[in-house]
Order: C-alpha cells, then structure tokens, then sequence
DNA sequence: ACCTCGTTTCTACAGTTGTAGTATCGCGGC
DNA sequence: GCCGCGATACTACAACTGTAGAAACGAGGT
C-alpha cells in the first residue's frame, strides 16, 4: 500500500531469497531494510501479515513486469516464429536468474509455503498470467488440447528456471547471464516448444 | 544411522512437508514421531544437525528406491521405446505425487534451503543419477550434445513435478493417482522428450 | 504559537526454540 | 545379585521471536 510497506515488503523479499521462510522474522527485515527496529511490526503486526504482505508485494511486481514483457503476440506458424518465441523466453528466463533472482527464489519459496496455506493461493495466482500466453501460443498452433500443453509448457519453464536457481548437480550450468547460458535456455526452450507443438 | 535417528528424520521429512522449513523444530518432530519429548534434541543436538539428518535421510531413500526403478535400460530407437519410457516415467512420477509426496515436498524444500547452505548441496547431490540415466537415454537416441539435453530433459520433469506439488493455478489438474493425471503426466513427459530428441 | 492527527519509532513482555546438562533405564558381564 | 555403560528420557535456561502498547515526531490548519 504506502510506500514505506513497499519498502519492507521488497526487504522481505531479499531475506527470504539469502535465508530462507525461516530467515523471515520482522527484526530481519528491519535489518535488511535499514529501518529503526520495530518497524516492520507495526507495519505488519503478525508475521501472516508479513508473508501475505511479501506475497501480495511478490504478484504486484509480476503485474507490472508482465506489461512490459508480452510473448503471446508472437503468433507461431513457422520456424522462425518458434526461434523468435525462443529468443524472448530465453532473455526472460535470464532476466528472472540474474536482477529478478531474489524475486524468483521468493516465489518459489512462497509457492511451497502456499502448499499448507491455502490463503496465500488465492493471492499468488502463479503462472496463470504465463499460462494464459501459453495457452494463446499453443492454441494458434493448432493445439488440440491447449489447457494441456500451455500447462506442461509453464511447468517445463519453471523446470527450467528452478534447476537454474537451485540444481545442484555435478553437471556445472554456465553462469547466468553469459550468452552460453542464454544460449542453453533458448535451445531447451525451443526443444520443449517444439516437442509440445507437434506431439 | 541408528533406528532412532531413521525414525526421527522420516518424522522430520513429514514436519517439513506438513508446515515448511520454518516448522521444522526439534519439538515437532518429537510429536510427529511420537516419541518422548527431547528425544530429538539428544540424537541432534543442534538444528543444523538436524536438517543434515533429514537431507541425508532424504538422500538415502531416493538411492534405496533408484536401485527398484531403473529406467536407463530403457534403449529410445523407436516409436514403441519412447511410449515405454514416457509410461515408465508418468508412473514415477505418479510415485511422487501420491506415496512420495511429503519426500517430494521436503525434498523441494532442501534444495531451496541449499542454496544458502552449499553443505548440503554435497549430500543431496539431487537429481545426479536421473540426469546419469537421461544422459544415458539421450546419448543413446544420439543427441549431439548428452550433457545439455539430459540437463533439460531433468529439469522438466523436475517442473512437471513441482507444478502438480505446488501448482497454484485456475487451470485444474486432474488429482494425481487417477489414470488422467498419470495419462497428463505421460503426454507431457512424451512431448519433452521428443523435443529434446528430435530438437 | 498551538493543537490535531496520522506516521514513525521505541520498549516491554510472554511464548517459543535451540542447546546442553542431568537423571533414569535396560541389559550383558563379574 | 550387583556393576558398568550405552541408550534413552527429562529438565533447565539463555536467546530469539511475535505481538502489543506507549512515546515521539512532523506536517497542515487555525
């Protein structure tokens, strides 16, 4: 709401990305924050407040990336539509690991938190915007069952994003950010795309 | 290690299930298992004692269940093959979603925990011997590149899994368990390696 | 200058959690 | 029967966290 809300709910964010829910306490945020102690709790009295302020904060900041980074314009009905669609997933997904990588964290976080929170599900309606252009992308494809793919298609894309965040596995991923990288999402992307379309 | 220490990690695995990383206290999971009050405090003595216990517990049961579904054996040179191994997988995955749940959960939430905490990345070395087994497949099918493709082939099924766990959109799934879900699952897994395959 | 009211800052306190130390139990050997 | 000892159960306490209420502040009007 005020912008002082803001400020703390963005600092929640952070400490939940660097230490995890448990890491979430309002004397943290306050730290995070910079603020006098005591602030967040009297912004947000109880720590429900707090994580329904961080995910309400989380969805609002999704909102107004969304305006700005639409994909379900690009209609596709040939190969290079599909490399066009790929090229812009990719520079999403890369956008998302690097400046947006304490906000993807969050999110996942929170996505498991709504798991026994129900409250939470309601506010954080995740990949339904995604899956909205999903569901434009693979029905202009001739899609018999759109609902179907533009689902498996978001979830291969946070497949993708969370074993980026997350994956710990002895084959070493190129660090976010370089053109390898950029270079691996846009080919998996497509591979995923592609198996989807024509399955 | 002990009984004990086995009891108290599965009880440990439910706590973390059931109420998140930020549940998991010495006290709950004295309840979860049912034991005298304290009992967990004395086999771990310190919280990140405790949560090494449940990762390495975690790790320990996927290595007990990887040695009864093997997939790699699975050539991929025809149309049959990638029906089979589509099928094999749904029915994993359908493992996952339904007995395996709580360890799926968990298992989400220590790998997000690890990312602050690089000393459980090393005991949960998580999803290696998948991406050992895609790997396995996708050379044999004859990708140009195994190590990238299997890496994506895992984390899209990795999504899959973490979209039917913690899903939260308007689309509805079918609930895992019932022979739509598996078929979903199936279709989808079907797609994405095929993608990848024929990428 | 002074009051008003919303915002911000500070303080207190009860409940919870992490951790370690002490007591009790059960059983195999003397 | 009694002893020793490892496993288990209990207790205590310091630190941390959630929450509420009281104090200080500051802008805008009179």
């Amino acid at each position: 709401m005020t912008d002082r809300m803001d400020l703390l709910a963005d600092a929640a964010i952070e400490v939940v990305a660097a230490h995890g829910m448990r890491g979430l306490t309002h004397r943290a945020v306050d730290a995070e924050a910079g603020v006098p102690p005591g602030s967040t709790s009297a912004y947000f009295r109880t720590r429900k407040a707090l994580v329904e302020g961080l995910v309400q904060r989380l969805a609002d900041l999704d909102d107004a990336e969304i305006t700005t980074a639409r994909l379900d314009h690009l209609a596709v009905d040939g190969p290079a539509d599909v490399d066009r669609l790929a090229e812009g997933v990719a520079a999403l997904l890369d956008h998302w690991l690097t400046v947006g990588r304490s906000r993807s964290l969050a999110r996942f976080a929170c996505l498991l938190e709504a798991t026994h929170h129900p409250e939470l599900r309601t506010i954080l309606a995740h990949g339904d915007r995604p899956r909205a252009q999903a569901r434009a992308v693979v029905a202009l494809a001739g899609s018999t069952d759109p609902d179907r793919d533009s689902r498996a298609l978001v979830a291969f894309v946070d497949g993708l994003l969370f074993d980026r965040l997350a994956g710990a596995g002895v084959t070493t991923a190129p660090p976010p950010g370089t053109p390898e990288s950029r270079d691996q999402l846009r080919h998996a992307f497509r591979a995923a795309l592609l198996g989807v379309l024509r399955g």
